[in-house]
DNA sequence: TTATCTGCAAAGCCTTTGCACTTAG
DNA sequence: CTAAGTGCAAAGGCTTTGCAGATAA
């Protein structure tokens, strides 16, 4: 499965980055939010992952949760009322630009936050989302300077 | 300030339709939330609130935003790791497009949660949001229904 | 060997709830 | 008068964290 493959490639790169150390019980909680079709709640995860490792304990899953955050694998989401459950994100492009209105500068910008509405956005009108353009217009912080002449 | 007194006539059929009662402190909650410019988590609300009733207890606070959410005038905002936090929700227009692939039909949707994330996206990277453009591309639910072949 | 990883259970945080009293209708 | 509203503090639910032992590099 490619896209499950690259996912494990960048949470490798992201931990041989951090000097973190890689370790089996990660990869089953990893492989086991990864390869599911659904969010999951923290304890569905965990329940989940006790199949294939019964040691594993709900701190860990917890731990793994946000490491996957952090490298952008997983997002979390929330629906009123509910407790937070997470889905993985895989092979999906994502991010949007920011244009400079005075110089034309476009800077790429990426925001695990702004997709996570987006996506949300999207299912509230019952799309299925598969891509989005997210373009930005304002002024950069180098025309800004120039321009105010006053502020920062 | 016209939006504010319709938002508390929807309050008020809530209440008289549901039974429910009026009182001070309610309302006293009711236009601290109302009249804010930017999010509140619970507590921050319950800070602002005591200046005006200062023994009101943080209880009613969670009790009212609730109901506050329940007929819509408030919703709950989630940041990643943080506490959560409630904004009115008056007379705000805003929208981006949600394109369908297959069909070609385009939705209107507005969102005020994305436009915040998107100016502070903007902020974070030293911009001044202007404008923006978010076009969300999907499949519809009417295309899901035929594509899928077997459902509909 | 050293720093990270883990399980466990305790600690934390935010939110909800039970209770007794107050108050609107 | 009756049912809803409220403050307070205790109870809950979900997450994080301290610790000591296990493990990757």
């Amino acid at each position: 499965m490619r896209l499950i493959e690259r996912a494990l490639i960048i949470l490798k790169e992201y931990i041989d980055n951090k000097g973190l150390k890689h370790s089996s019980k990660r990869l089953t909680i990893v492989e086991s939010i990864l390869t599911s079709k659904k969010h999951l709640t923290a304890e569905e995860l965990y329940t989940k992952v006790k199949k294939t490792d019964k040691s594993i304990g709900i701190a860990t899953v917890y731990r793994t949760i946000k490491l996957l955050a952090d490298c952008g694998l997983v997002r979390e989401l929330r629906f009123k009322d509910e407790t937070p459950s997470y889905e993985p994100v895989l092979g999906q492009y994502h991010h949007g630009h920011l244009v400079c209105l005075k110089c034309g500068e476009i800077k790429e910008v990426s925001d695990t936050k702004t997709e996570e509405l987006q996506s949300k956005l999207a299912k509230e009108n019952g799309y299925d989302l598969q891509s989005y353009r997210l373009d930005l217009f304002g002024i950069c912080p180098k025309c800004k300077a120039k321009d105010g002449a006053r502020h920062e």
